[in-house]
DNA sequence: TGATAATTTGACCGGTTGGTAAACATTACA
DNA sequence: TGTAATGTTTACCAACCGGTCAAATTATCA
């Protein structure tokens, strides 16, 4: 047989999935560099340290292999959002999305990028994904947040744009890195950058930039 | 002569000035959308509305093209940066600034993208620019801020971060367009969607989300 | 073990890409 | 007007890219 492929055969050989993820790992670190036109299948095949006929022995092509990963990688990167809970204090609850988001942008940048990459140049492979479970996900959440808002919870604000809001801060520090490093210069180059984000979005985000304590003097 | 090329004559001609535009304006319609190795010469001289051996006349590499284009955008695009005054109201000059943002992510997208894409890939184009230009005028306005929060005129907070925050929440709106629309569906939009963003964000950086009013009720 | 299926590889292909060479056309100007 | 500089085009190239193919190698298991 010339075409088994992992999609014909039932089961999946021990050889088979080792090897799927190798790629997809080398997959995530050259489209996340490069976006999806810049990547290269040779290049993948490098980091994945495989041939490339083997490499498209696995993924018949490279759409094939950029799609397994984005809907290997969205589920997960959506999960801070999931666990939003209604059922918790709101200020507390938004306190912990943007700890979580951000130690997502500190933890998995590539994830971040990979994303960042495909919506900005006009989500060309994953506009399905963005209708249909992303914003069924934030009209859930959204509508969450209108019901702490209504009942003067927190402030009364537009919930998607305080999403929005979340989720540009926080990811920004990940798609953005060497911009804030750059800036940041070489004294802030260690992880203390995160620590001083979340110290500072917390108190964005729960406290505005009012003066909420009289100086000193 | 052979090659007389832009940088060679002394004066440029009328001709000469009015291609580079359109070369310039077309490039940054390609390289916004596509990114730098994204975007390919028969694209932008397409779009241009010249032939590419015509357009690499004016600009010998895509590189120089590239480069041009960033060269003569950095500068406006720092533009709101420059206006923050460090003798006006605080708080008025924070909400001025995020204003102008949000305008220019409305008004000029296409260059918002441009730095995203650049950045986001590692920015090997502009490197340079960042830790030169811009950082000196960040670490500028960023002793600004940090004298109001010394005086006590804005709650204490990382004036670098600060800026993160203002930058990613603004230009998220250029940069992660589709999704946003996506998010938002088709009721929102028309321009309703940076009023909105508008009356958001200000909220938010002045007041933060703690509730400021009392419920109705 | 032997045969069958699964995996891997080198050679290759057609299309695209950034860029060039040189002939041709147009403009500027003495 | 004539001519030299400037501008434009057609044809082309070498490198690269995504993908194929058939042969070779390795794993599986009766």
């Amino acid at each position: 047989m010339v075409l088994p492929r992992a999609a014909k055969t039932q089961r999946r050989t021990r050889i088979q999935e080792e090897k799927e993820e190798r790629i997809l790992e080398a997959a995530l670190e050259v489209f996340s560099a490069h976006g999806f036109r810049g990547a290269t299948v040779d290049q993948i095949a490098d980091v994945a340290g495989m041939s490339k006929p083997n490499l498209l022995y696995y993924f018949r092509t490279k759409e094939a292999m950029h799609r397994a990963l984005i809907d290997r990688v969205l589920d997960t990167w959506l999960d801070p959002l999931r666990a939003f809970d209604a059922e918790g204090n709101p200020v507390a609850e938004i306190r912990s999305y943007i700890r979580r988001k951000l130690e997502m942008a500190r933890d998995f940048p590539r994830e971040s990028r990979l994303f960042a990459n495909e919506v900005l140049q006009g989500a060309p492979h994953i506009e399905d994904e963005l209708k249909g479970p992303l914003k069924e996900l934030v009209d859930e959440k959204a509508e969450v947040i209108r019901a702490w808002t209504k009942a003067g919870k927190i402030a009364k604000c537009d919930p998607y744009h305080l999403i929005f809001a979340i989720w540009s801060t926080t990811q920004h520090y990940a798609d953005f890195d060497v911009q804030v490093r750059a800036v940041l210069g070489q004294g802030s180059s260690g992880e203390g950058r995160f620590e001083d984000a979340a110290r500072f979005l917390e108190r964005l985000f729960v406290d505005g930039l009012q003066v909420s304590e009289q100086p000193i003097s």
